[in-house]
RNA sequence: UGGGACGUCGCCAAGUGGUAAGGCACGGGGUUUUGAUCCCCGCAUUCGCAGGUUCGAAUCCUGCCGUCCCAGCCA
């Protein structure tokens, strides 16, 4: 059951798109998800996909994607694959692919046009004479001694920086603004820096690269972006993001319009710490299951319409937020529930011998396939006289509350019928090896007897039929204590230990009839709980937990296109 | 008196002068062959604080307080 959906309200930016076209500014939205492709793309990201496609979507517009691939020396093709499998996964299509360094050339020409100006120079002084003369957050910045250079000898040294002439470092080209200004990215921002380095794209035609304050509003007029839309911490490039397009003959007038990131608790999002995670080999990959990355929160089962749910659901603001996981987990169970096929599973088995069930025989049940939804249809399921059931479902000596199996007490097989538990079987060391259990034949479903009420209800799996599976459990994200930990130096120190332990193969035992690779599963259920050890409150069902099958039928699940 | 932003329930978040939406979380009850789902009910006399304007303020004004971002030839 769905609720109303059209009672969302709207946020800053969406009201400022609507005005936008009631006044006539726009006829049309198009926006640009911009990623550097020096990594791969984590939930945080997800927001801003979900912003720029939806908000585009929403209005009838479009959405660029494009690479702000202006710093050869971090970034590859192999990121830029990757990023472009996360967005498709998402569920979004762009209209266009573009990449900062298709326009090297315009960024190159506009350049030559701001020198000309006077309103750019070469600078020559160093890297660390420059941050002197920049002054401070209070003191004004000085002027350089270059900064008067006659623009035709600008343009000159500009033009041999482009040629290769010069060794890194060496020059930079500074937009002329003003050294005093309050906002230190108005103190003569550097526009060009020479790298002699090969580009993933452009091979070795360049010597000098553009930065991003100047690559990215011209980027962004170019493809006639409407709307760019960029997280708090580029407020302060605004004045130069503007300054830019005010002092170039630009094609149009994008507007720059920030909101604040969206982070999750307990969870490490900057990119910088993710890769430290991978390079230094604390994880599998980047898609390993205990990552925030799209990749691994794929692996862990997440779908992409829970992503999606989630973003919406947060909305969009400039206050800097820190999200409880619950909201995210909530979105994933959502999705989950209204459309998981449910199949029965065990992860440790305890054997069940039903002492009056014949021989060798094979019943096939009827089950739902859905527990309110009828139009899944119903499949098959065996029963033989050995089953197998969760260990955690059977207590020789349970507190009062405990609604499962006990010695001589009753409960429920799923979609089967009631059994009672005669005999417990126990090995050498005094542990419980296997269950004798009558079951009444009565009480299958379908009969009358069936409304006979139990407390518990439990899954269980033939033995003979099962399928053995190898299931990676994972308990939860990497983890951080607090939720500024992300920041701190040793972050690693940090890390829940407890993560790195659970994940391990485990055995689970399936159903053939249930088994189709490449479906996501809800694993039901009844009554066995796995303690989250950073949960303070136990007995949260496992529906919301990382159950993915192995690897293989996992990569089927990647290519499919039910999300 | 460096500049820029943000502060509405435990976590998000609507609200833009007319008397505090919604979701998550939490608590209580009902249905239930998943201790799930589903369904009811409850959950901010109050909007960082203090003054002021007004018939009326979370919304306007003034002053405080708190938090975040900026001194890359990163994005």
């Amino acid at each position: 059951m769905n609720r109303e959906e059209n009672t969302r309200p709207g946020h800053f930016i969406r009201n400022i798109v609507v005005a936008d076209l009631e006044s006539g500014k726009h006829q049309t939205v198009l926006t640009r998800f911009p990623p550097e492709p020096n990594g791969h793309l984590h939930i945080g990201h997800a927001k801003s996909i979900c912003l720029n496609f939806g908000l585009a979507q929403e209005f009838g517009g479009a959405t660029n994607l494009r690479f702000d691939d202006t710093n050869p020396l971090k970034e590859n093709e192999d990121f830029a694959r990757a990023i472009m499998a996360d967005v498709s996964w998402l569920g979004f299509e762009w209209k266009e692919l573009r990449h900062a360094s298709d326009y090297f050339e315009q960024l190159y020409d506009y350049a030559v046009h701001l020198i000309r100006q006077g309103k750019a120079y070469v600078e020559e002084l160093t890297a660390d004479e420059i941050r002197a003369y920049r002054g401070t957050l209070t003191e004004p910045g000085r002027d350089s001694p270059f900064r008067d250079r006659p623009s035709g000898e600008s343009l000159d040294l500009f033009a041999r920086m482009k040629a290769g002439e010069f060794e890194d470092g060496k020059y930079v080209l500074r937009a002329r603004i003003d050294m005093a200004s309050g906002n230190i990215n108005m103190r003569d921002p550097v526009i060009y820096r020479i790298r002699n380095a090969a580009h993933h794209r452009t091979g070795d035609a360049w010597h000098i690269y553009p930065m991003y304050d100047w690559a990215h509003g011209i980027s962004d007029a170019i493809e006639g972006i409407t709307h760019s839309l960029c997280t708090l911490e580029f407020e302060d490039h605004r004045p130069l993001y503007e300054w830019f397009l005010d002092n170039i003959p630009a094609p149009c007038r994008p507007q720059q319009i920030e909101f604040a990131r969206g982070n999750l608790d307990y969870t490490v999002m900057s990119k910088r710490r993710l890769r430290q995670l991978v390079e230094e080999g604390h994880v599998s990959g980047w898609d390993d299951p205990r990552m925030p990355t799209l990749a691994g929160l794929r692996r862990r089962g997440y779908t992409a319409a829970s992503i999606r749910a989630f973003w919406d659901e947060m909305g969009i603001s400039k206050s800097e937020s820190i999200i409880s996981m619950s909201v995210l987990e909530n979105a994933l169970r959502n999705d989950l529930n209204t459309r998981a096929p449910r199949t029965m599973a065990v992860l440790e088995p305890l054997k069940v011998v039903l002492t009056n069930f014949p021989e060798r025989e094979t019943e096939w049940l009827e089950a739902a396939v859905h527990p309110q939804d009828q139009t899944m249809g119903t499949r098959q399921v065996p029963v033989t006289r050995e089953i197998w059931i969760e260990r955690a479902d059977f207590m020789l000596d349970p507190p009062s509350k405990y609604f499962r199996l006990k010695p001589g007490g009753e409960v429920r097989l799923r979609n089967a019928f009631i059994i009672r538990c005669t005999g417990v079987v126990r090995d050498e060391r005094g542990e419980v090896s296997e269950l004798h259990c009558e079951f009444d034949p009565d009480t299958r479903s379908g009969l009358p007897g069936a409304s006979r009420k139990v407390k518990g209800t439990i899954h269980w799996v033939s033995a003979r039929h099962g399928v053995r599976a190898e299931v990676r459990l994972c308990d939860r994200l990497f983890s951080v204590p607090n939720p500024l930990a992300d920041k701190s130096r040793d972050f690693l120190e940090f890390l829940n230990p407890h993560s790195l332990d659970v994940i391990s193969d485990a055995v689970v035992e399936k159903l053939v009839a249930d088994g189709q690779p490449g479906d996501f599963y809800q694993f039901e259920r009844t009554g066995y709980f796995v303690h989250d050890p950073l949960d303070s409150k136990p007995g949260r069902p496992v529906l919301n937990r990382a159950v993915t099958l192995r690897d293989s039928w996992l990569d089927r699940e990647q290519s499919s296109d039910q999300d």
